[in-house]
DNA sequence: TTGCAAAAACTAATGGCGTTAGTTACAATG
DNA sequence: CATTGTAACTAACGCCATTAGTTTTTGCAA
């Protein structure tokens, strides 16, 4: 019998964000692993040196589709605030259709990975582009940028971490909160 | 010798704060604060269900530690922006000063614990204060108090990750932020 | 002050985890 | 078909949380 498909990083790196999306990225162990490839977890060790290298190829894909999502949700959007919005509706609802594999991608890789890297700047280059018709100078642009990140992942780690109790929706706080933060843009 | 005062919950949780602020969160185990204890791990359990427990107090210490820090900050503030500044940059400041305690307070024990929801909504309460100039109704109040919360979340959360390049000054960031959220309650 | 019960320490052991070392089976290449 | 590297395996170690069972300490009542 047999006749399995040699294992690869990739078949499990994806098998890892699987787990990760289902059960949470806690679950992500070499034991976990290795049981759903069916395999004994010392085998993993052929492909990646540890967990540690295994997360880190989680967080490189992991933020190159958060990428890939962000940038479809910007397609054939007018410039400016219409962009904004919709990039960041998408932002939370990858993270609410791919919570583990959102979770991988904001967990920065030690040491660097330069595919990391540049996927996270291709993410800043999306935003950096929407906001050209604020007038706002180079640093000006990071800070925005990095503050429409910080609010999208606090509207979304919050949620997460059961930071909100409920009885006001929360959805409705998510896409009030961004419009009162695109709203502060305008001076 | 010894005269060693008996330990009790508090001084456990105490040790666990400590160690959390000076060597990050995870780094909190049975094994950890009982060698900072000078006892042996399983006597932590005459004290604490297990870790879980133990963490559960962290938090519910940790939440209410914040609170108090940002009461301080908003005394003898003028309400509406002149205190969600303070407060905010308050928020920023805690995290900074005690990592691991911040880390404590943003993780909701569960079970949920009845203190831990009450320092919650006093936090809730601190800044719903501040926010009476604005002429919001209930549910956008909720919305508000939530979206500013979750922006200093993400700024302070992904600062910790990792999740900034640096060279653009990250502290001019989160004010910045702060003030472009703020800007935005004006309409 | 002494004796006793409760509280809190201890040792020993289990099972799960990541990881390493050493060994075997397979599969592609000549 | 033989060889060689890859990728699987088993066995073992150390660290963790946790449980069970035992001994020491402590506070209080007689």
């Amino acid at each position: 019998m047999s006749r399995r498909t040699r294992l690869n990083q990739e078949m499990i790196t994806n098998k890892a964000l699987e787990i990760a999306d289902r059960n949470g990225m806690e679950t992500v162990t070499m034991a976990a692993l290795a049981g759903e490839l069916t395999i004994k977890s010392p085998s993993l060790y052929n492909h990646f040196k540890g967990l540690t290298e295994v997360k880190q190829a989680m967080s490189v894909k992991a933020i190159d589709l958060l990428y890939q999502h962000l940038k479809e949700a910007g397609i054939g959007k007018k410039e400016g605030s219409e962009t904004i919005r919709a990039i960041g509706k998408a932002y939370i609802e990858f993270a609410k259709q791919h919570p583990g594999t959102y979770d991988a991608s904001i967990t920065a890789p030690y040491p660097y990975s330069e595919n990391f890297q540049l996927a996270g700047e291709a993410i800043v280059g999306l935003i950096r582009e929407s906001l050209s018709v604020y007038s706002l100078n180079e640093k000006e642009i990071m800070h925005v940028v990095r503050g429409l990140r910080s609010l999208l992942h606090g509207l979304v780690d919050l949620k997460r971490k059961g930071g909100f109790n409920l009885q006001v929706d929360i959805e409705d706080s998510q896409e009030m909160s961004l419009e009162t933060f695109i709203n502060g843009l305008n001076r």
